[in-house]
DNA sequence: GTTAGCATGTAAGGAGTTACATGATTTT
DNA sequence: AAAATCATGTAACTCCTTACATGCTAAC
């Protein structure tokens, strides 16, 4: 029960990565990392802590109230609680933020995974690019296939539709294609911020192990 | 138990008032609407018949096949289930497909609504289109303002997928203003194909009715 | 005769949301 | 002193997916 998806527990650690804190602005610094109007639930978020704290990921740095035991009220500590990166909660963000596997480029956690993309190395930041392009190249050749085989029993609102589809697909591809050249060229470092990789990963001909699992 | 999504349940309906159809025909189809990869499972798609059967939607027309008793199979029915709209169930689509509330323009429900607009009037149509339109400007307008707020504290991977974002959703609206404005200027009939709307929305100053439910 | 596709279902579980419940602190 | 916003949590529910389980029928 209770257990996380890995999208939310990697913004967590990428975030207290930066400065511990409450789970309240927790909440609306992944909110904003989502964006576009998709807000994080409370009721989402804290049982995720809760289990990583279970796991060690975290710590808690809190400043108890000590709530008075009165009629009603279970007396019992209830505060404001800053929560910290353990050893294990760094290594795990590690982990996560250099694994570049079809998870990386899926819709649902592209977004997350690209927020923390300078804290990642750029054969890193290429694989998911690439994976995430070429996904996307494979789902517009099946929509212009099908548009291709029933153009004509289609009604001029789905033509419309798919139409759009296509357009934005491939302005997306054409963005992608611009960051993967630039990281190709760049003599920008490969990594950015102050994360040891897990080494493993590199730029050899077979990078099967980094590549399920996360 | 067993409560259906309603844009899985226009679908259905949908589908069905053009003709008659197997629940597994009914899934390709389905898959086809959503585009982009996103597939229906049988696990969803069929718990959500046999509710709408018995909700008195669909009825079946079916080929049994009486399964032969033997050891270990439970003798029964079981068969090649062909769905057919009832009457409740055109009335059910007519009211789904004219309803223009906040629902019909969310991401989760737009494309399924906009694959039966051949199906609406032109007011439905166009409050649809622009409730959307105004939903994707505000959001526009919110990650516009974050933008100019907090430019310097931004990396350049966060600056370049917001950006990206924008550019998107501006094309977005680009293409819903064309498509209010064609449906705006169309000299084209406000009813496509044969179905009889709840008659209740129409131009007027308030169209509070059909606004919430569905 | 065997693979591929047609056809129907169930059980368990995942990843969330909404609504509820409570109270402290800061701003107006 | 009221309102907003900070702050933490739980219970019930939603809607979906995955994996399982079964068997028919057409094509190669």
């Amino acid at each position: 029960m209770a257990k996380r998806g890995a999208a939310l527990e990697l913004a967590v650690l990428g975030l207290l990565h930066e400065a511990p804190m409450h789970g309240y602005e927790l909440r609306k610094r992944v909110t904003g990392l989502l964006g576009w109007g998709r807000v994080l639930s409370y009721g989402s978020l804290y049982p995720c802590l809760k289990q990583m704290l279970r796991d060690g990921l975290l710590c808690e740095d809190t400043t108890y109230l000590d709530l008075p035991v009165g009629p009603g009220a279970r007396g019992g500590r209830r505060g404001k609680i800053v929560y910290k990166l353990t050893a294990d909660g760094k290594e795990r963000f590690a982990t996560l933020v250099s694994a570049a596997g079809p998870s990386a480029w899926e819709d649902d956690s592209f977004g997350v995974r690209f927020a923390f993309f300078a804290a990642t190395s750029r054969e890193t930041r290429l694989r998911i690019l690439e994976g995430r392009r070429s996904r996307l190249e494979e789902r517009l050749e099946g929509v212009r296939a099908t548009l291709a085989r029933s153009r004509e029993r289609l009604d001029a609102y789905t033509l419309e539709l798919q139409r759009h589809g296509l357009e934005s697909g491939e302005h997306e591809v054409r963005w992608l294609t611009e960051l993967i050249d630039s990281e190709r060229v760049d003599r920008a470092p490969s990594r950015t911020i102050d994360v040891q990789e897990t080494s493993t990963s590199s730029t050899d001909g077979q990078p099967s192990s980094a590549d399920n699992r996360e």
